[in-house]
DNA sequence: GTCTATATTAAGATAGAC
DNA sequence: GTCTATCTTAATATAGAC
């Protein structure tokens, strides 16, 4: 058995609750860039502004710090899924979907990257949430989305290659962000209005019955 | 200025060959897993059956063995594109470069990831060749895919977010692997099959015109 | 060409003053 | 709560014997 990693203290004054946040914030910047083991305290203490030990004033350790990062942003990161309405109008729901998970590969892109970096490399920190929480709504959604199917409200397709197909094709935009924008770097300055257009006509046609 | 990596020693004899060969694959193994800061020579020694400083016997450091790593898959890497002939039948091209492009993943999820890492991580080692070779020969394809909608031949699509689409939906299998066999457990115990229909539907669907 | 031993630096974490 | 100084370990790289 592993023993758990220890937990993050709780916040208690104010002080502490928005040092945390500036932490935190840091963090994020420095991970998702960098990766676990790629980032360094050093790096997070001069983006937040703090001394070192400082830090580990409010964290017990780097390990701490990623994975409160990631277990609270897992929250987040299903939001646009659970909205996922059973009682919508099905074509309508799912463009709804990847037009709100489109918005969080432009908006929280470091959120994003930090969830691939963690997964690329074997998601060491998170197979737990994903065998569980994240396993459980897509399992839930994906029979949403079989019901609709099935009376062909919506095309025959996988519901759960569905699911994934709408992951990849919008985090690409925050995840390789830098490849994207070399590669259209004459053509388009901001990919993302290309790219909803786009997306929206890819999943329109593969859905339509 | 910034003075180039040392590059890396000429192979000469057979048995330099044959271990340089078996470091980098070692290499591939490490890097791909754990991102360039994640990975040590420890490991990359250890996965050899090679000690430490035998490595740096046929590499002149970490970084030397990730940047040839790096420019020698490449090439291997851009193939399935470069195939891509004009002269075929459009949407018959298209879809055998998916498929083509989904083998790379389910043969060669190394490589995969070790581009992802490294695009991910703001790719310091291959922007100029992401700006050069990539690009032009994207740029080159992308007008064939333009020549093919202009004629009707296939669908109106933006040809460079095509190709985006293709690299995010068929990479997505071997970088995000984890994720997706974590949810398809009790499913699909190989996603690959699933994964190759349901994309063949997709872009069937798509470039019908 | 390959190894053991080691120099050198970087990074996570702690001690203890204020 | 915050800092300076420091301990400790791990990692890149080198020296030098064989």
């Amino acid at each position: 058995m592993n023993a758990s990693p220890p937990a993050a203290k709780k916040p208690r004054t104010r002080i502490q609750k928005k040092n945390r946040k500036t932490i935190l914030d840091a963090a994020l910047d420095v991970f998702s860039q960098n990766g676990f083991r790629g980032s360094t305290l050093d790096q997070i203490a001069r983006a937040a502004g703090l001394s070192k030990p400082n830090l580990l004033y409010y964290f017990p350790s780097k390990e701490a710090i990623h994975v409160e990062l990631l277990s609270c942003l897992m929250d987040t990161w299903l939001d646009p899924l659970r909205a996922l309405d059973p009682a919508g109008e099905p074509k309508r729901e799912i463009l709804s979907y990847v037009r709100r998970k489109l918005g969080m590969s432009r908006d929280y892109p470091r959120e994003s990257r930090l969830f691939a970096n963690e997964i690329l490399q074997g998601a060491p920190r998170i197979r737990k949430a994903i065998r569980g929480e994240l396993k459980d709504l897509v399992d839930e959604k994906a029979e949403v989305i079989r019901g609709w199917s099935a009376r062909g409200a919506i095309a025959r397709v996988n519901p759960h290659h569905l699911i994934f197909s709408i992951w990849a094709l919008t985090q690409h935009y925050a995840d390789f962000d830098v490849q994207v924008r070399l590669i259209l770097e004459d053509r388009e300055s901001d990919p993302f209005p290309e790219a909803e257009r786009y997306l929206e006509t890819l999943f329109d046609k593969l859905l339509t019955p």
